[in-house]
DNA sequence: CCCTGATTCGC
DNA sequence: GCGAATCAGG
């Protein structure tokens, strides 16, 4: 498949809207995210406002995130340290693998309960 | 392991 | 020029 006029103009287009290179690959078809960025480095993009939040000198996108960051609140919401996370989200959760453990934790979890039931439960006098 | 984009190398 | 491979990072 080699890119032609339309192809590269789509490129452009979803590219500058934001969408990663999966996505574009993806809605182009035929072709890995690999074919897009390559083309749009060929091309002279690679410099797009995309939802990347810090600026990759180089090397790789230090939080490669787009829809699937963890949107884990660290610090304070009134503080400057607040940050999220924008770590890798779970796929279908809205937090990553660590975050998503801890909200995700089996509740209170009745740690005493069983022993509660033991006591009260086992009262056999020997009726039989 | 998942995903991200960038750069590099072979065809 | 194209695209896979590799790199780098949380």
């Amino acid at each position: 498949m080699s890119w032609t006029d339309e192809r590269v103009q789509r490129l452009k287009e979803l590219w500058s809207q934001g969408l990663s290179a999966s996505e574009i690959a993806d809605m182009l078809g035929d072709i890995t995210r690999n074919a897009v960025i390559g083309k749009a480095h060929r091309l002279g993009l690679s410099g797009r406002p995309s939802p990347i939040k810090k600026k990759p000198s180089r090397g790789a996108t230090i939080l490669a995130l787009t829809e699937r960051m963890c949107k884990w609140p660290v610090g304070d919401p009134k503080h400057q340290d607040f940050h999220f996370c924008g770590k890798q989200a779970l796929p279908g959760l809205p937090y990553c693998a660590e975050h998503a453990a801890l909200a995700y934790q089996p509740s209170s979890s009745s740690k005493k309960a069983r022993d509660e039931d033991r006591s009260s439960g086992d009262r056999s006098v020997g009726v039989a």
